[in-house]
DNA sequence: TTTATAAATGAAGATTTGATGAAGATTAAA
DNA sequence: TTTAATCTTCATCAAATCTTCATTTATAAA
């Protein structure tokens, strides 16, 4: 679930932008005030923050400053067409990541879209998740617990990375073994406790009498967080 | 330094580019074809990629196919005003990074270089640095480690230089395979072992048990710098 | 508390994967 | 054409990993 927050004052671009933007799977929020959006942004998980530079209280330069200061979560800024300096100003700052001209047509939302899953990608995942005890090094395709990188094999870097995705939730040993497993092979349920095992061991390295993964009787697995 | 190779076969509009570009401290590779462009790109050691669109020999999106093959380098594409889809394909084909309109506007020059920093600041800084290590030749077309140019076979040295450019991310066979073949040439997966072996090798015959080149099992290899 | 069931554990066996060395095939150079 | 270098394939070995299973421990219900 990826989270965006929404800065923008005028309620039909903010309107159009968060229906096109649940409408392609994101979670937004939409604050109309920078003092709100800060507010939210400091008490929250925030992927990706889209900044209206025209703001009635606070100026949008100023939120994103603000921002920056304690986070590098990426910013892209809103601006009418034409405001070419603020467009500099916001890039040459080393502040923002980008910056989307507002426009009627038809094709702006798309193109914002597109931008930012563009921008996502390129933002490093650790850095996103604020204070988590997991992280996932995509490009190495590892598991760092506290900071520390897990020796985990394939089958139990597959079932934390899982787990880790969807914390809270309970995973049957079957739902676990499929994910091991691209297609339907069959090995025995039981398989699952014993990578269970093994990657609790592989925790306990790390930190002692960590209960991070729960056992649900007769159910499954789950990860708390 | 930063390397920027310019892919763009209007002269009034690349001159401005490399002048506007090389003021501001980036050195530039300009080609007016795909075909050069990726011959320079496979062979040297390129930061950022400014594409147009419009190529006279290979069409500009399938240029950007062929560098996303075997490189994470940034690419941003220049598109004539107006073509507005070109802008959604090359963003939502999870492809570039950004894309420019080109303009004759004065302010056009410092959006570039603002767009350029934005985007190296956020590409992943380690790749450039602690390369001390390795280096490479471009004229020779020769790799060093630690000094030392190492003895290694065309298809050794182009395996090699594809990690050294990328280190530290991990590189399955196949990709591996299709970085030594320019086409897609069926040659079993397994080669690669051999290569790497080779590779190996030649490192150990300068320093021992260096453990530059890593096995991920079940993944392929990487490069740890 | 007792009992039935589920899960944890440890260890052994099966399977998969990669490393290695050598031989054959291909290509380029003389 | 001959020769040398390089690439590819293959068989074998070693190691890592996965799976199974018997045993012990924990849990929940009667």
């Amino acid at each position: 679930m990826i989270n965006i927050l929404i800065v923008e004052d005028d309620i039909t671009i903010a309107e159009a932008l968060v229906f096109a933007l649940e409408n392609s799977g994101f979670k937004c929020k939409w604050f109309t005030t920078g003092g709100e959006a800060l507010n939210h942004f400091e008490h929250n998980d925030v992927d990706l923050v889209l900044l209206d530079i025209g703001l009635p209280d606070i100026d949008g330069f100023d939120v994103l400053r603000i921002i920056r200061k304690q986070s590098s979560t990426p910013v892209i800024i809103l601006t009418a067409r034409g405001e070419s300096e603020d467009q500099v100003l916001a890039l040459e700052g080393h502040e923002a990541d980008d910056y989307i001209v507002k426009e009627s047509g038809s094709d702006s939302p798309r193109i914002i879209i597109a931008k930012i899953k563009a921008i996502l990608r390129r933002s490093k995942p650790e850095v996103k998740k604020n204070n988590s005890v997991f992280s996932f090094n995509e490009a190495l395709q590892q598991l760092s617990f506290r900071g520390e990188v897990l020796t985990l094999t394939p089958a139990e870097c597959k079932i934390l990375t899982h787990l880790v995705k969807n914390p809270n939730r309970i995973f049957t040993r079957q739902v676990l073994l499929n994910v091991i497993h691209d297609g339907p092979i069959g090995s025995d349920i039981a398989t699952i406790n014993t990578h269970i095992k093994s990657i609790r061991k592989a925790l306990a390295k790390i930190e002692k009498d960590s209960e991070y993964i729960t056992t649900h009787r007769g159910l499954g697995y789950s990860l708390v967080l």
